[in-house]
DNA sequence: GTTCCTTATATAAGTTGCTTATGCAGATGC
DNA sequence: GCATCTGCATAAGCAACTTATATAAGGAAC
């Protein structure tokens, strides 16, 4: 408690502020309807693949906080499905690069407008004073995310 | 980075900013160590016991999007474990009213200790030209969580 | 290049957490 | 008072995870 923040204590309070505005919204925001019998961890894999390209399987495993037998079994599933293929990685001919699917792609896509459609409706009944502040924070918010990624680096070195 | 000059409808392009911002925030929030053997719906059962007070089964079941089989089970547990009690429902003689004990609590709230770490150590490397957008979003940020829960009463209606 | 350790993936077997189907008791409507 | 609905429990099956282990390629040391 006596250890030398960058910070006064108002952040302090605003930092738990966040956390629990946060825990509210997020479990908001991932509740939607289940999309082709497709597991939770399953949409991320698909998540993943769409944002940062092809992927090892051990990576995925990792960034997705399951097993490696896992994520294989997972992806045996998805490839018979169409919607991941397994290629080769030219680099290390043990590994696999799991690449995505333009029909992989198009499920991503589809919660993502469904997820648009839903915060539309929800954020046209907010006031154009409410609305303001939420657009002026994203650009933060994603700093906010860029840092997670550098901080999960810096801690795997 | 060249923002396009505000207009009318410069809200649909941000609404969809937010979306996938928040898709890549709620993954870096929601991926924590495992606790307990709990699965992630029992954690979000716990965290909504210790929020919103008691609740019936088939209310936990419509909140967790799982079925009521599903949450008998959990529930049985989670009281094994001395996590949550049953209690009758005054008012109705078939119901059973789910409390959460001081132990469940503290998961919870462990929970949370770890994710204001967490958030600490990540909003620490913000500059305060980043931070303080953040904090200014927040009372908006939570009126979208209660909109939402207003329409999905609507909605029940 | 041979040996040894590490890394990337696959397979096997068991466990857990969900599902659907069904039953029962109390509430509700006419 | 009877039929129907609602809230919960139980049973059986399935899907997604786990740990343990196997196989094969990469890399370092000598």
């Amino acid at each position: 408690m006596t250890e030398p923040r960058p910070r006064p204590q108002a952040g302090e309070v605003s930092v738990a502020e966040l956390t629990s505005t946060l825990e509210e919204f997020t479990r908001m925001f991932i509740r939607l309807p289940k999309v082709q019998r497709l597991s939770f961890t399953t949409l991320s894999v698909l998540h993943t693949l769409a944002g940062r390209g092809p992927q090892r399987l051990t990576a995925l495993a990792a960034g997705e906080q399951v097993s490696q037998p896992a994520i294989t079994q997972m992806v045996t599933k998805l490839q018979h499905e169409g919607l991941v293929e397994r290629r080769p990685d030219p680099s290390d001919s043990r590994a696999v690069l799991v690449h995505i699917t333009p029909a992989g792609r198009a499920i991503v896509e589809g919660r993502r407008a469904d997820r648009i459609a839903h915060l539309t409706e929800l954020t046209g009944r907010l006031t154009p004073e409410e609305w303001a502040p939420i657009v002026a924070a994203l650009p933060a918010l994603r700093r906010l995310v860029e840092l997670d990624r550098q901080l999960e680096q810096e801690k795997r070195s």
